[in-house]
This record gives C-alpha cells, structure tokens and sequence, in this order.
DNA sequence: CGGCTTTCCTTAACATGTTAATTGTTGCTA
DNA sequence: TAGCAACAATTAACATGTTAAGGAAAGCCG
C-alpha cells in the first residue's frame, strides 16, 4: 500500500451501499403509507412477474434468507396479498401465490415504478446503465459463470 | 415498454443487493467469531482512519443513521473499542474515539481486509473497478455535484 | 428572564438481516 | 421396519434498518 489516500475512501462497499440507498429512496417514497415494506414489494413483485412457485426459488429470486421470508410471507398472508399452499406430494414444501389482490396492488404501481427506474437510466445514460449491470453481476457469485 | 424480458431481470436494485452480498461474503467471514459486526467494523475503520471525530460525521462516513449509531457505539464502548466524550463546549454533542484495543483489532485484520479488496480488483480488472465505482457515485445523490 | 425553536441525540416500535438451534417430513438403508 | 441422514421450514436470539416520538441542551427573541 504505497497509496497516500485513506484505504476507505471510494470503498467498494460503501459506494455499494450507498448507491442503493440512492435508487431506493424513491421506491420507498413511493411504498410510504402503504403499510407494504421494499422487501414485502418485491416479494410480490416476483410473484406477479414469475407466478407460483415454491419458497426456495422465491428466496432465490428475492435475494432473501429463509427467515426473513417466513415472516415476510406470514404479514403478507395477513394482509391477503398471497397464499400460501403445502405441496400435498410433499408436505414439507410450499408453494407461494399472489392473490388478486396483491396483483392490484402491484398493477396500481409499476408503471410509476417504471418511471423510477427509467429515470436512473436516463441519469447514468443507456450504455452506462447495462456497463453497471455488467460489471456488478461480476460481483455476484452465483451470477459468475 | 416493449421488451419482452421479465421486469425484474437484470433489476438495478436487486444486483446492488446482490453485489453487496458478493463483496461483503469474505470480509463477513473474516469476523465470524470475533464478536464484531461489519456495522462495527466500518464504525471503527473510519476512526482509525480519520480519528477524533463528532457523531454526525461518523453517521456520514459510515452511511449509518443515528438510531443504528447509537447503539453500535454503545455496543463499541462496553467492549472497550472505542471512547465516547461529550464536547464540553455544546453538552449536545459528542466525540468518538478509537482506543488501543479498536486499533489493535483493525491492525490486526487490515491487511486481510486490503487483500479481500484487491481480489475483487482483480476480478473486475482496475479499470473496470474504477469505471464501477464512478458509476456507483452516480447513484448516490450526496455524491452527484 | 421566559418562552420558542432548533439541534443533537436517544428511545420506542416494528421489520429485516444473520446465525444457530429446532421441528416436522421424507428417504435411504441396514 | 427401525434408525438415521437429509431436507424444508420455522423459531430463537441478537444486531441493524427505518420512521416517529421524546428528552436535553443551546440559541434566539421579545
């Protein structure tokens, strides 16, 4: 370490950190009073996308661990955005599903969703956006082939 | 929207999620069973790095809220690493300081730290490290000019 | 001086992240 | 088939993220 700069300043994982503090912000502005959390929101949002499926691959997809999932679906289960149904095959799985309405709810907010992430794309620029894409799926060990 | 690709592929929100995950794996590992978080972690890195400072600029450093400061330094003072002092002047504010002890943690691990680092350096390769950085600055508005 | 606002934390309350232990099911296999 | 390993959730315990409310100190202002 010949450098004279401090060792954490452009930290990997603070810029990390803080860049997706930045393109939450305005997703959780939008979920403010709706009583639905960023995590719960994108729970659903893989099940409208993706339809049923069972835990694991929700985890998968979701990024979420197993516990945080559980009680993730039990709120969401309360509130009547999904369903939960044991595999009747193998009664120690489950298999998740969004409800009509946890569809609304979803229908009524990814066009503004959308306008989000257009307008991230518009900040960075096109190629920008997919060189980012590109190199943080190099970052993720189950994205490197 | 004309793309016939799912909505949440290739989603930013969740490959910063991911790619944190991926960076933050080994430097997770590397304090397994030393009893300090990564939260802790960076609050000490920051003090060793910077030294003296008050808690609003600690917050900043270590893109922590204040509710999640406040109990990490008081977690960080039981265990002796660190030093709180109110500022004598204006009995609002407080001062934080590493102690030997948080110093000799951080000399104990900075090397491996600084190893973790420039193995992801080298899976991205320098420019594209630099390149990611500077687009993830893009995204953090107390970084945009 | 007495109130008012602002600032700096601190608490509270609830959701999630994380690791470890536990419970129920299934499958294998001696 | 009894016993055990493997698997799918779940629960427990503790730390943190997040928003809102509370408390103490400082500054302002009539």
């Amino acid at each position: 370490m010949s450098s004279h700069f401090p060792v954490t300043s452009r930290s990997l994982p603070i810029a990390l950190l803080r860049a997706r503090e930045g393109v939450m912000a305005p997703i959780r502005d939008m979920l403010a009073d709706t009583g639905v959390t960023e995590q719960q929101w994108r729970v659903l949002r893989m099940l409208a996308e993706f339809g049923v499926m069972d835990t694991k691959t929700l985890a998968n997809r979701s990024s979420l661990l197993f516990p945080s999932l559980t009680r993730i679906l039990a709120t969401l289960s309360e509130k009547g955005l999904v369903i939960q149904t044991r595999d009747q095959k193998d009664r120690r799985r489950q298999f998740i599903e969004i409800t009509p309405e946890g569809q609304k709810f979803i229908d009524a907010r990814s066009e503004e969703a959308t306008q989000i992430v257009a307008t991230f794309k518009s900040t960075l620029g096109l190629e920008n956006y997919e060189t980012l894409l590109d190199l943080l799926a190099l970052l993720d060990p189950d994205e490197r082939d």
